[in-house]
DNA sequence: CAGTGAGCGAGCTTCCGCTTGACTT
């Protein structure tokens, strides 16, 4: 039944496609990774190649077991993936008929592990590799002309890869259910993901806020002039420090019986770059910033545009080159199609002499070229009416990134002037584009132009207001999915396919929630982590990855057998785990002694568990006491529904994401996704604000308060302006 | 951006890295 059926599905496809290609019956079979690679290459070859896809992995390790026998060389035991059985018939019944088969999975590691898999499911005798890192018409003929046969050595290195993952992956993952909660999970990028969330956390915690002051002020070189903003920079030559307020206005006053003069005059030429196209990593951190995209939405989207969309009636047709890559490399041809469009549709001065090399970083497995446009000339404007809004924003993202990375630099002149009165120093500086170069595409907020007015040095500035401004120093930022991203890739950690997906898992066991964009470790998280980094450190390293990567590397290069790196690796983790298995709190029995809380049904103390729901308290004499009761993380604001005498407490709602909620829930249902700061609306009755830009607003009546307050006095006869925060916004 | 939540302690869970639709609301 299902081989006749795939058969008529098969035979469809030939007939559809085999209207635009010359009757000719296919001899050569191509297999390649991605469906939408396949139709690419398969219109480039002719009629004489059929090309197929793979569609990634198609055997693996089992999943419900090991499946490494530790005691005999670490032998893996592979399995077809549940699921992948259908195409690897469909590959075996098409490769029969054909004289020549080319295994064109991707260059790299896990490429070349798939041609492997691939040349033994396949029984034909005339197999050959093949490889190309971009699909234009001259690397697909000269990789064919050149067939060669499979790495072994690269093969090598993945086997390496893949099965000291599984053992780090499925010999801690049990333990942790013995010791903490049920279908936990750890791994050496999940849990090193977890760990740099968790210890950013505690650095914000243990961080204290400075208070500090600045001073600026305006002076003006005559009566009409317009007047300029000068910050004050240093007092007695030394870089100005103000800790307290008094100190502020003590300067204040001098400053205001100084006459000031100008003492430095610079105008500095300086040159900006553009950034190289967009690889997986830096595709994600700019859709995060820009347009807010979580990685998965940018995958999604980005993947979308890969495949193509119908544009203009004709046929599908892939919008971006593949959207998984560790490279920054463009083509040779993309390149020159991007000068010839700078040329008909600017001018020759924004195209630079030399065209642009953009060097990759060591770890680049160069698969792919850069994510970039397949057409220049398919403008953003031009696919307007065939994307949705949110495919032609990302659309537009990349298509700006890669023009601008093959145009001309930018030329700025930054003008910097110093102020001199007495023994105080303010500095002013303006940046002015001289030539815009790249800039002119991007229109990047950061080039908003500034002006100074010509001065000379020895010039006299008057005086026309002083402004002392209350500061305070900030605490580390919390992670986003972006600048995670960024992180991993750095050290190492992880790969472009499973940025967006480490995300989700670590959210789904529970280790992460997200609010408003931020990634805020749980208590599960931060109790996992510290029994992981206390007990199994060789894993929980940073650097651990880097470790297994140069490991690779001598397998790859031939220098050593797999076997034996990952034995190196196992001996010492044994030796871990061992400890850790009798070591290892138990929490499942103990909880934690978080609280200081009764129980009210027989006077044991209440502590934390983890359950199936997430965190509660349990008598400590379970299970003689049954008796549970939810967390409460009070926010001290009281509820603000009519009569409701309950308070307002932090939740997480079981998809991951904090709001706040009535405490008598469910008999007032009142919620709020914003967190409430207990403080009395100045202008109705509302027991709570809201934080809102740089101060607050009231839930009940919308009115802005302002975190500010201004105080106005004089010196002399000089406008004093005092800025004050008028309460603790010190944490964003 | 998005628009939210309920009674738990067992159930057979878990890794990373290649690929995509198939499910729901």
């Amino acid at each position: 039944m299902k081989v006749s059926g795939e058969k008529e599905q098969f035979a469809s496809v030939e007939k559809s496609s085999g209207k635009k290609r010359k009757p000719v019956v296919s001899k050569n079979l191509v297999i390649v990774e991605s469906g939408a690679k396949a139709k690419t290459i398969e219109k480039i070859l002719g009629p004489s190649f059929r090309v197929e896809s793979c569609y990634g992995h198609i055997k693996d390790l089992p999943r419900k077991k090991l499946g490494v026998d530790i005691e005999h060389n670490f032998e893996p035991t592979y399995q077809i993936i549940p699921g992948r059985g259908k195409i690897l018939k469909k590959l075996r019944a098409l490769s029969e008929k054909m004289d020549e088969i080319y295994l064109a999975s991707d260059l790299d590691r896990e490429g070349e592990a798939i041609s492997w898999h691939l040349s033994q499911e396949l029984k034909h005798p005339k197999k050959v590799r093949i490889v190309f890192n971009q699909v234009t018409r001259d690397a697909l003929k000269k990789a064919i002309e050149n067939p060669g046969e499979i790495d072994l050595n690269k093969v090598d290195a993945q086997q390496g890869r893949r099965v000291l993952d599984r053992l780090v992956g499925y010999k801690i993952s049990p333990l942790l259910w013995k010791k903490v909660k049920r279908g936990l999970s750890a791994g050496r990028v999940q849990s090193v993901a977890v760990r740099l969330i968790c210890e950013r956390e505690e650095e914000i915690e243990k961080f204290s806020s400075r208070e500090y002051w600045t001073i600026s002020a305006k002076f003006s070189p005559s009566k009409r002039a317009a007047s300029l903003e000068a910050k004050l920079y240093s007092i007695q030559g030394k870089k100005a420090q103000i800790p307290r307020e008094g100190q502020a206005h003590e300067h204040a006053q001098r400053i205001g019986k100084q006459a000031f003069q100008v003492a430095g005059w610079e105008e500095k030429e300086k040159a900006r770059w553009p950034s190289p196209p967009f690889t997986t990593s830096t595709l994600q951190q700019a859709a995060g910033y820009r347009l807010g995209f979580s990685t998965a939405r940018t995958m999604r989207l980005a993947q979308g545009l890969y495949e193509g969309r119908d544009i203009g009636g004709k046929e599908r047709v892939g919008l971006i080159t593949y959207m998984r890559t560790d490279s920054i490399r463009v083509a040779k041809e993309a390149q020159l199609e991007a000068r010839n469009f700078l040329k008909k549709e600017f001018s020759t001065q924004f195209i630079p002499q030399r065209t642009p090399i953009y060097k990759n970083r060591k770890s680049s497995q160069d698969a792919h070229e850069a994510i970039r446009p397949t057409r220049i000339s398919r403008t953003p404007a031009l696919l307007k009416d065939h994307l949705s809004k949110d495919h032609l924003k990302l659309y537009d993202l990349i298509w700006k990134r890669f023009l601008a990375s093959q145009m001309e630099k930018a030329l700025m002149k930054i003008s910097t002037v110093d102020i001199e009165g007495g023994e105080y120093v303010f500095k002013a500086q303006a940046t002015k584009i001289r030539f815009p170069g790249f800039t002119a595409i991007l229109k990047e907020k950061a080039d908003k132009e500034s002006v100074l007015p010509s001065l000379k040095v020895g010039i006299k500035l008057a005086l026309e207001e002083i402004t002392s401004r209350q500061e305070f120093t900030q605490p580390p930022s919390r992670y986003t999915e972006a600048s995670l991203v960024k992180t991993l890739e750095e050290k190492g950690i992880g790969r472009p396919s499973t940025y967006a997906p480490t995300i989700s898992t670590i959210r789904q066991r529970q280790y992460i929630i997200l609010n408003r964009g931020v990634l805020i470790p749980t208590s599960l998280a931060r109790l996992v982590n510290e029994l992981l980094v206390e007990n199994l450190p060789t894993i929980l390293d940073t650097e651990f990855s880097a470790r297994m990567e140069e490991g690779l590397d001598t397998v790859e290069s031939g220098k050593r057998k797999w076997n034996d790196v990952v034995e190196e690796f196992y001996q010492h983790f044994e030796k871990e785990l061992k400890v850790a298995e009798s070591a290892m709190r138990d929490i499942k029995k103990e909880g934690l002694k978080t609280s200081k809380t009764m129980c009210e049904r027989c006077g044991g103390t209440m502590i934390l568990k983890f359950g199936r729901w997430g965190e509660f308290l349990a008598c400590s004499n379970y299970p003689d006491c049954k008796n549970t009761m939810p967390v409460m993380k009070k926010t001290g604001a009281e509820c603000l529904s009519p009569g409701c005498k309950g308070e307002i407490i932090e939740r997480v709602s079981n998809k991951g994401k904090v709001f706040f909620g009535c405490s008598r829930f469910p008999e007032c249902k009142f919620i709020s996704a914003q967190e409430p700061i207990p403080r009395k609306c100045p202008h109705c009755t509302s027991p709570y604000l809201i934080r809102f830009k740089d101060g607050f607003k009231c839930p009940a009546c919308r009115k802005l308060i302002k975190d500010e307050i201004v105080t106005k006095r004089k010196i002399g006869k000089i406008p004093y302006k005092i800025i004050k925060k008028s309460n603790e916004t010190k944490i964003g």
